[in-house]
DNA sequence: GCCAACGTTGGC
DNA sequence: GCCAACGTTGGC
């Protein structure tokens, strides 16, 4: 099985928007690495930090869970879509997504200062500088480590 | 709201 | 194929 992190602003969608939901398609990513991580390393069942951006204690909040392979995002044909992209065809779609479910929330947000702190995460690829991906992957080791500091 | 970092676009 | 301009991300 393979970890993930996926970022997401809590005043567009919370964790707690998931747990309420369910389960909510991961629609509108737009950059190519992330399409390739969700289209060919994602397999349901892979386990994902859930990641709270641009907000004020940035950081993981809690797990979800792939639910779904991947398959076409259909924000990508809907003109009426800020995700909308013309270049872009139901023959030959462009972007692809994932069906994320909620898992559980942490007792307590793991924020970015605290995974700063830890050398042992100094090579996760969310705290390399400049990194803007929204999806990536987590090594299994600093998966259990992070998982331990949550006390989950 | 600022701005550094980085991806994408498009002229050439 | 280069690279300047532009847009976006996301911490602060």
């Amino acid at each position: 099985m393979n970890h993930w992190l996926m970022k997401s602003e809590p005043d567009v969608f919370s964790i707690d928007d998931l747990k309420t939901r369910g389960k909510e398609p991961w629609d509108g990513v737009r950059n190519y690495q992330a399409r390739n991580f969700m289209r060919d390393g994602m397999r349901i069942g892979d386990r994902i930090f859930f990641y709270h951006s641009n907000c004020k204690v940035p950081g993981i909040v809690g797990i979800a869970e792939v639910v779904s392979e991947a398959y076409p995002d259909p924000s990508q044909f809907d003109p009426d879509s800020k995700y909308f992209d013309a270049g872009s065809s139901r023959a030959a779609p462009r972007w692809m997504l994932v069906d994320v479910g909620y898992v559980q929330t942490f007792p307590r947000t793991i924020s970015l200062d605290e995974l700063k702190s830890c050398p042992q995460l100094a090579d996760m690829p969310l705290l390399r500088k400049g990194n803007r991906l929204s999806v990536m992957p987590v090594a299994a080791g600093d998966w259990q480590f992070i998982n331990g500091l949550a006390g989950a």
